[in-house]
DNA sequence: GACCTGCTGCGGTATG
């Protein structure tokens, strides 16, 4: 059979068929064999109209499965300038750039004007595409923000022709301040142009529960929306997980180490940033030097040592560096330099990065992927695992390295049970068995409330609150939102101090004096909180950014961008930190917010210390420590007892995630115990096994408290962006509803009751 | 025990 004659047989497909002649015709061009499974599923479900979810790996072709249905059903209309036909929604800048790289020759072939809107956009591009709408325009939500704030008045005109709505990398969004946004723009554009509802395409990541990511799609409609999987058309997977320990001990000694003799063990201090065991960074060297890999340090201030100290070791050995940080705070042509080298350049490279490079990005294809200790969630580890593989026989690999702390006399129990490479253990499990986090439920999401709220007015011009409260909370995303909590928002935005709003004599919300002053400027746009940076400079070259939460002095060194680099001016009117190349320095320090373990992941930790599985891909050394954790449980008697008496105090295994840890400690605090949480259990100090029993059997058998009492308790910082115009009483609403889980709190106190019965803990 | 994302309209000056 001729080449041509067999792409006509496999691409004499139903969806074929059905697709435009301009359509068909640029497929031919692109010398396709045939369509990937995940656009002949998606065409005739985006034919049909309604909305649709079409899920699947990373370069799956989810982008062509939208759009050449959608050009399909615009070849009618095209030409025609009174109004944009179709929205893509994009979370990165970056994204936008390579999808309209990968759209132009198709728009062009069927005649379609093609618009890129973001930040780094001309005013004067934008200014054309507004004056004659037409096409497709690829946009962020913050712009989109931007367009409706600025031109309230136009947004009926722009978009009353509009046919879809395309939203990539739709699991980005879901469960986040930026996707509350951008649910209710959505909302907004069609309350404003009159439509019932506009056909919404969600580009998403495979979850667990597809279900949800229809939901966030079209709030309160997931089950009318259409959900469209792709068969992972991948190669399989090779997993590996490597067990350290700090230098100068060994895995493997526990007989020494069991005495209990001697002053209570206090749990290891976490380790160094800076402290890398050497056969780790002499395997790391082996394993990565010579192909292109990522790999995952975990925080910024990590895959900054990391990059230092794998450059060194390429400069000890003479050989030319391959080793390059990627994260956050980096100046951007420095990260583009290092995703253009493992997209072009043949040389290998290892990119050592944080969750910058999970998204979809084009870096083309590495060979490995690695990773530092368990990582916060499975649904990371699963996005990563997909950026390796994708070459025809090559299976996905993946190495996660673990490091635990030294063997010492008398332990802490918590050390002894070798947590960190149980839940590595326990979300791989989780991974092989197709399991991931699902978001979390909503929350009230006030701050974002308040800001749709004020955009609402200047868009508008002026609404009356129960139209407000109407559009934004009854129809729109604020579901958990009634109108007397609405009221009281409106009251608190309206107050001498806040001043965001007041109300016209007709009763027409109005936007305040304060709401001016944030609405004039672009900041206002994002609802998510920045922190404020000095710039980085070396030599007239921006490095990238560092918090002004922690200051540097003039003089001290530093890690950063992969060098090391010593202060020699601060300018701190203009925010600006000169640097210059010197031989020593120190790791970062960046803030964390802390991370939260989800309670299956707590759940599968205890099966696999109960269980007496071998796990096959578990190096020596790992299983060596594996058989430590399993032996202290035993010892310890934890597959019986959740309370166990540890010097002058008690540690309570209640076994569930962060959340509800943090509200059982809670609890703990509110009855005058010194509690405190650590890793995955809770330390009591000063007090006695049997009173703590009693305590957890009192919360076990009384109703769930309504959270007002223990949210108290906790520090209300301002998180989100506009938390600080919320009043006392709303900021602890906030943290009852979105921070602790008090309904659930008899069953967690059940929970860390374990199989006890009062006679078992002395 | 963490990470990431985004931005208008204007006035100034330089360049063709």
């Amino acid at each position: 059979m001729t080449l041509k004659a067999e792409r006509t047989t496999s691409l004499q497909s139903s969806a074929f068929d059905t697709l435009s002649e301009p359509v068909r015709r640029w497929i031919w061009q692109r010398k396709w064999r045939s369509l990937r499974d995940v656009q002949k599923k998606a065409i005739p479900a985006i034919l049909a109209g309604g909305d649709v979810v079409i899920s699947a790996r990373t370069a799956a072709g989810k982008t062509e499965a939208a759009f050449l249905p959608l050009l399909t059903r615009h070849a009618e209309h095209a030409g025609s300038a009174d109004g944009f036909a179709i929205l893509y929604v994009s979370p990165l800048k970056a994204l936008i750039n390579d999808q309209h790289r990968r759209l132009e020759s198709l728009c062009e072939g069927s005649g379609v004007l093609l618009h890129k809107w973001h930040g780094d956009v001309s005013a004067d591009a934008k200014i054309r595409a507004r004056k004659r709408p037409s096409g497709i325009v690829l946009i962020t939500p913050e712009s989109l923000e931007a367009l409706l704030v600025r031109r309230g008045g136009e947004v009926a005109r722009m978009f009353s022709r509009l046919d879809a709505v395309v939203i990539d990398e739709l699991h980005a969004f879901i469960g986040t301040e930026r996707g509350m946004q951008l649910q209710s723009i959505l909302n907004r554009i069609e309350v404003a142009t009159a439509r019932d509802r506009i056909d919404r395409i969600g580009l998403s990541a495979t979850l667990g529960d597809m279900s949800l990511a229809a939901e966030a799609l079209r709030p309160g409609k997931g089950a009318s929306v259409t959900v469209v999987e792709g068969k992972d058309e991948g190669n399989g997977v090779r997993l590996q997980i490597r067990g350290y320990l700090l230098d100068g001990t060994a895995p493997g000694d526990l007989t020494a180490t069991t005495d209990d003799s001697g002053p209570p063990a206090k749990p290891a201090e976490p380790f160094e940033q800076s402290t890398v065991p050497s056969a780790l960074a002499a395997d790391l060297f082996r394993l990565l030097r010579g192909q292109s890999n990522l790999l995952f340090a975990g925080s910024r201030a990590n895959v900054e040592v990391y990059a230092d100290m794998l450059r060194s070791m390429c400069d000890q050995a003479s050989f030319p560096n391959e080793f390059f940080p990627h994260h956050g705070n980096l100046a951007r042509a420095m990260r583009e330099e290092v995703e253009a080298r493992l997209r072009d350049d043949p040389r290998p490279t290892t990119a050592v990065a944080t969750t910058t490079l999970e998204l979809g990005i084009d870096i083309g294809e590495v060979e490995t992927i690695a990773q530092i200790g368990p990582g916060f969630s499975v649904a990371s580890l699963r996005q990563r695992l997909g950026r390796s593989g994708r070459r025809a026989g090559k299976p996905a690999t993946l190495r996660i390295f673990v490091i635990e702390p030294p063997i010492g006399k008398g332990r802490h129990p918590i050390d002894r049970l070798r947590l960190d490479l149980v839940q590595s253990i326990a979300m791989v499990e989780c991974l092989r068995a197709g399991w991931c986090e699902p978001p979390l439920p909503a929350g009230l999401h006030l701050s974002t409330l308040l800001h749709q709220v004020v955009a609402l007015i200047v868009q508008t011009g002026g609404i009356s609150p129960t139209v407000a409260w109407k559009l934004l909370c009854e129809r729109g995303p604020f579901r958990a939102v009634d109108k007397t909590l609405f009221a009281e928002l409106l009251r608190c935005m309206a107050t001498p101090e806040n001043q965001l709003l007041e109300q016209s004599p007709e009763g027409l919300l109005m936007i305040g004096e304060t709401g001016e002053k944030i609405t004039e400027s672009y900041e206002f746009y994002a609802v998510f909180a920045t922190e404020r940076e000095y710039r980085i400079i070396h030599d007239a070259r921006t490095l990238g950014t560092y918090p002004l939460s922690s200051p540097l002095a003039r003089g001290e060194t530093i890690i950063f961008a992969g060098r090391r680099w010593q202060v020699i001016e601060i300018d701190d009117r203009a925010r600006v930190m000169m640097v210059k190349p010197t031989r020593a320095g120190k790791p970062p320090h960046f803030n964390g917010k802390g991370a939260a373990i989800h309670d299956h992941v707590v759940a599968a930790m205890r099966a696999v210390l109960v269980s007496d599985e071998a796990y096959p891909y578990l190096d020596p050394a790992a299983k060596l420590l594996l058989d430590e954790a399993r032996s202290s449980h035993l010892d310890l008697q934890l597959d019986r007892r959740s309370i166990i008496a540890h010097g002058e105090g008690v540690l309570v295994f209640p076994w569930v995630g962060t959340r509800k840890l943090q509200t059982l400690t809670l609890a703990l605090l509110a009855r005058e115990f010194k509690a405190s949480h650590l890793g995955h259990a809770i330390e009591l100090q000063e007090c006695e096994a049997a009173k703590v029993m009693e305590a957890l059997q009192d919360i076990a058998g009384s109703p769930a408290p309504d959270g007002q009492e223990l949210a108290a308790r906790l520090a209300q910082p301002a998180l989100a962006k506009f938390d600080t115009f919320l009043s006392d009483q709303l900021m602890t609403l906030v943290t009852m509803v979105e921070r602790i889980s008090a309904k659930d709190l008899p069953l967690i106190a059940a929970n860390a009751l374990g199989n006890h019965t009062t006679h078992e803990v002395t």
